[in-house]
DNA sequence: TTGTATGCGTTATCAT
DNA sequence: ATGATAACGCATACAA
């Protein structure tokens, strides 16, 4: 394995020079240059970066954690990261969480090990005293309302697009709503329990326990679903599925099962994926590739921001 | 930011000796090993990984090549090669190139550049010449048939499965038979359109281009397949599909259309996926997750090996 | 414009 | 059992 002193070698000139052709550096004479650039073709030169890394203190590496990446919440948000990571000559590590706080804490280690510059979380599971203490090792950037921390974010407000579905459905007659969502811990889930909460005393509408639906994030979870709410003797007449890819499960299990959508049961699905265009499931549209960029972008800035991007409800027929 | 030299100092011995605690080698005093894990926790102390690579000129690091990750294919692939990677104290890298040559030559080019020991390429996009001239920078791995080449794989035999669901449908009274797929070139198609033709002249029946659809990965791309097969005249009564989430697709827009299954369009997809048992879709299961964690023993054995795995026709409600 | 010397943080070799 | 010291491959301050 040629290194940067043999080629010095091979062209006749210092280390610093070869170094400095290798990083596009002014002052150095053509000629030698070429000599330089020669040695590298015939050598079949390639930098260790490990070496490179070492000595600049930095990766041009910034980690990105998720739960899954086989999602399309989560597969677009990394989409939008990606596109500029790639346009600002960065690396992408990722970590796929399962949202286990084990895997998240790897990727806090990793920072701390300098194997990263900066750490996207796109949906934590630690604690916010966790995400504090490695807070001097490099930027960490959030996906969630970071009021009054010091840390950058991009979010929505899980409350106010919760809230919004939840009126819009009420004031189409329905009283029994209820809500399919990921993970019932979690700072979104949190938001929208209490958006749930503060509009059924709004409504003065009872609780009902069995109207969350816990673990939907897959198409195929519909079926779970399905037979939990047919099981019900009480069941919803609306459900807010914060997934398209659930909802579309939900409206072709209702197909098979002769279940009427709308009128027996009202969809509002979540994100505007591809599934909820051909599917005509109503749903509330995310700007989630716009969400990557910004996370990406403050990422790499020295600067701490917070920016709240805004959601647009899309009537379709499910509802 | 602590290092290793600041420790010694702490705990009143050499960088030696603190190296070895590190590392959990022998030949240290208890006394000592106790001096230095405290100056450990003190300190906050953490490796520079960077440092450790680039010394033991290995990074315990391993790349995954594969087009998208959120596709359940290459995702149950993925967490098998990542629930190995675990067990051995590994961590992975993730290349998304859909389809890119460009992005798969950036994997090659980390493992040249010793960011990564070993990769994993799930489905290559550029020539056999490209992967063997790198094959000297570190253990490259196939998901592919690699008969006569030096290189390890772990694969299933495409040219035959397409075949035994060829003649399935052909058995059941099916003649005009079409194909879906991910994307025409890349070596599992070659063998796939290799089969077709074989099957078609097999049996004397014509060739027809129109009843070959590309760029089917998606749920949502079925909507595209079905308004193909509409336009045409003469419809195929059979559809093979090397997705279930596009299979899926497919199932659910002919219950809306009206089109009934099998009776009018019979579908065979691929993989046994979740959402083939729900929708109760007839397909070919393959040991993904065994296929991605044998990927993974390959790619940090020292000897090269091929492992031909198995697949299982499963006939479920759409044949 | 070019080169020397030093540093980056660790591990490995070789004495002792 | 322990510790100097030399790698590892590259970047850079400083001198020339």
């Amino acid at each position: 394995m040629t290194n940067i002193k043999d080629l010095a070698k091979m062209a006749g000139v210092s280390v610093t020079t070869v170094s400095r052709v290798l990083n596009n550096h002014p002052y150095v004479r053509e000629e030698k240059r070429n000599a330089v650039l020669e040695a590298i073709r015939e050598s079949n030169y390639q930098q260790n970066l490990n070496a490179v890394h070492l000595s600049k203190g930095k990766t041009q590496m910034i980690g990105v954690v998720l739960p899954f990446s086989d999602h399309p919440y989560f597969a677009l948000l990394l989409k939008g990261i990606a596109k500029q990571a790639l346009e600002n000559n960065y690396k992408l590590v990722l970590f796929q969480t399962d949202y286990m706080e084990s895997r998240e804490l790897e990727a806090l280690q990793m920072l701390k090990q300098k194997q990263i510059d900066s750490l996207i979380i796109c949906s934590r599971a630690c604690g916010w005293s966790v995400i504090q203490e490695y807070l001097s090792y490099g930027t960490i950037v959030l996906c969630e309302d970071t009021k009054g921390k010091e840390v950058s974010s991009t979010f929505v407000n899980q409350y106010e697009i919760f809230k919004e579905a939840l009126t819009f459905l009420y004031k189409k007659g329905h009283q029994k709503i209820g809500y399919c969502i990921g993970r019932k811990t979690g700072p979104s889930s949190r938001l929208r329990a209490n958006a749930y909460q503060d509009f059924l005393s709004d409504h003065h509408l009872p609780y009902c326990e069995e109207y969350i639906i816990d673990h939907c994030n897959y198409f195929e979870d519909a079926k779970k679903v399905m037979d939990h709410l047919l099981k019900m003797d009480n069941r919803p007449t609306a459900l807010i599925v914060t997934s398209d890819q659930v909802a579309a499960g939900i409206v072709t299990y209702c197909q098979k099962q002769g279940i009427r959508i709308p009128e027996e049961l009202a969809i509002i699905g979540y994100h505007n994926e591809p599934i909820a265009k051909m599917m005509e499931i109503s749903t509330i549209e995310i700007p989630l590739l716009e969400m990557g960029k910004n996370l990406f972008q403050q990422a790499i800035s020295k600067e701490i921001s917070k920016q709240e991007m805004f959601f647009r409800f899309i009537e379709r027929a499910t509802v």
